[in-house]
RNA sequence: GCGCCCGUAGCUCAGCUGGAUAGAGCGUCGGUCUACGGAACCGAAGGUCAGAGGUUCGAAUCCUCUCGGGCGCGCCA
């Protein structure tokens, strides 16, 4: 059982005036509690009296005197002053008190402030990245499996439990082509017209014994699993692990006496009447769920298709039992969505179980220049080149900052940049500073600075309010699967940090003793939020930084 | 042609299940400072939120259309 933030415990008290001015019914819609744009406005502002004429039947200045005078009793000490502004919000600001006592529930809970909200856990199985098995990470899985991985650690602190899944398409032409392509340049050729062109072949099929003359389909088997390996590796320094890689080609195997998993898939489709031959073809009829066109699962020679594995995939995905299947698809793939939908509920399944989101496209840019990409030649930009070139947490940074909806222009060149130019630093030397004066006070150093007046600081109060957001922030994020918004969420935190540690100095001889402890307070708080919010990225959260260590990450 | 995504400051992008005067980073210009970590801080300039209608007390946000860009429309995977 978590304990409820300040910020809950909050909403708690406007929701009693509400009712109280009501008379016990609630609006359609609940009120806001927010942070006005405008410090001029307040601690929060609350839209509350602007969804109540109608139950009330009075307009919304009315109401919100009335709000006004609720909260006033409710609240007593903890609030400052209320007023009503503009259309009919109104305006609170919170006491010194009620702050203080606020941020000492934020340290109470410590690293799990702002995790475990989630009204309703779910049991969440997340598929991403999903790279062909016939070539290395490229930049589109990069950006798949930041997101990916950091939606993963977003919902995990929420509260929902996730089963993280890496769908490896070890069946069907492709294998068979990079088998060849393998055997090719273990002999010395050129791969065949269509097959595999990059660079890595001859690499990997070095490392495999005999290949130029052992059975195609042997090599093919054994430079899989050397690029699953691959794979792994690269993803594993860009930490993004998986809980398991799920083989396509053992959807197809028969599982001692029971039929294959493809198999079984059909016969449940076929119980439904979701299926029908048609010119010696067997064909899912998905148009009746959406699709703007039947599909075929088994071609007219006899041979499953892709999307017949990827049915029976998810056949398997429902029965093991998920309140909530998620894939994480790049752009290339959102044709694909329809069918997918279509066959999940085909399956039995619902459309609000299944969720497909489409990461877009990233364009890669040096100093302006654009990259040049081209994966016919087999010349892409691999995730362990971006790695190498501008480190994990920039790499990281720059791929989830931005909402996986939109395309991203990524600079190199600006990435690459180790200064407070670059955000990711910008936030990594925030946290580092923090710890770096908590661990000067625990000395009991003091330095020579200015004490001034002791006051909690406008800045002070900023930072503050920001912290008490936190769980707000993550719960939004989570909700709307948008860990970007923890990225910009923690830059501002960053940047609010160092407007306090500006104003308010922590160390200051001649502080008083309990506005030393409120500052230390707000530091440690703001450390804590910091490296949680830096965990779910998946970016590291330094307790120091040099330009040393900075060239290393 | 049809479908999905996008169009917000010079650049890269937040804000989008409707709230008060639209934000950040970079860049530009101008300042601060013997600094509890200077990888710092402060300030300024910079916007027809692509355009046009509509809904609403209120629209960057919702609806319709237009324009522009990306991607996708196989018995390939």
């Amino acid at each position: 059982m978590t304990p409820r933030s300040p910020l809950q415990r909050l909403r708690t008290v406007l929701d009693d005036a509400v009712l109280n001015v009501t008379g016990g019914e609630r609006p359609k819609a609940a009120p806001t509690l927010e942070r006005p744009k405008q410090a001029a406005h307040g601690d929060y502002a609350t839209n509350a009296a602007m969804l109540l004429p109608k139950i009330v039947g009075a307009a919304p200045p009315m109401i919100a005197e009335r709000l006004s005078v609720a909260l006033t009793e409710y609240l007593g000490d903890d609030l400052e002053s209320i007023e009503t502004a503009g259309p009919g919000f109104l305006n609170l600001r919170l006491s010194d008190r009620w702050l203080a006592g606020a941020l000492a529930d934020v340290l109470a809970a410590g690293g799990a402030y702002g995790g475990g909200g989630a009204t309703t856990p779910e049991a969440v199985h997340l598929e991403f990245v999903s790279n062909n098995p016939t070539g290395p990470v490229h930049i589109g899985g990069a950006r798949g499996a930041a997101f990916g991985s950091s939606l993963a650690n977003l919902l995990t602190f929420h509260g929902h439990r996730v089963h993280r899944e890496y769908y490896v398409n070890d069946h069907g032409n492709q294998v068979e082509l990079f088998g060849q392509s393998l055997q090719a340049r273990a002999r010395g050729e050129e791969p065949p017209e269509e097959g595999y062109q990059g660079g890595y072949v001859a690499e990997v099929a070095a490392r495999i014994p005999d290949a130029a003359t052992r059975p195609v389909a042997e090599v093919a088997t054994e430079g899989i699993a050397l690029m699953v390996a691959a794979q792994k590796a690269s993803l594993e320094t860009f930490r993004t692990t998986f809980d398991r890689w799920f083989s396509e080609n053992a959807l197809h195997q028969p599982r001692g006496e029971d039929v294959s998993e493809v198999q079984e898939a059909f016969d449940v489709l076929a119980e439904q009447g979701r299926t029908f031959e048609q010119e010696g073809a067997l064909f899912l009829r998905t148009t009746d769920l959406g699709d703007d066109k039947d599909r075929v699962l088994v071609r007219s020679d006899g041979r499953a298709t892709y999307f017949a594995s990827d049915v029976a995939y998810h056949h398997a995905k429902r029965t093991r039992g998920y309140d909530r299947v998620i894939n994480v698809l790049g752009a290339d793939h959102h044709g694909y969505v329809a069918r997918i939908e279509a066959a999940f509920e085909a399956l039995g399944g619902t459309r609000e179980q299944i969720e497909l989101l489409i990461t877009q496209f990233v364009n890669l840019f040096d100093g302006g220049e654009r990259v040049k990409m081209s994966k016919r030649a087999g010349e892409f930009v691999a995730l362990d080149d971006l790695v190498e070139d501008i480190g994990v947490d920039a790499a990281r940074w720059y791929l989830l900052a931005r909402s996986h909806d939109t395309t991203i222009d990524l600079d190199l060149a600006e990435a690459r940049e180790q200064s407070a130019e670059n955000p990711v630093y910008y936030v990594q030397y925030a946290h580092a500073r923090i710890r770096s004066i908590l661990a000067r006070a625990e000395a009991g150093e003091t330095t020579t600075a200015d004490p001034g007046d002791g006051a909690v600081a406008p800045s002070e109060r900023e930072l503050s309010l920001a912290l008490l957001a936190w769980p707000d922030e993550v719960a939004e994020a989570a909700d709307r699967r948008a860990p970007h918004r923890i990225a910009t969420y923690a830059l501002s935190l960053a940047r609010g940090y160092s407007a306090f540690y500006r104003d308010c100095p922590v160390l200051a001889a001649g502080l008083p003793d309990d506005v030393r402890a409120r500052r230390l307070d707000v530091c440690r708080a703001t450390a804590t939020v910091l490296a949680s919010a830096l965990a779910i990225l998946g970016v590291d959260a330094p307790d120091r930084m040099d330009r040393e260590d900075a060239v290393e990450a």
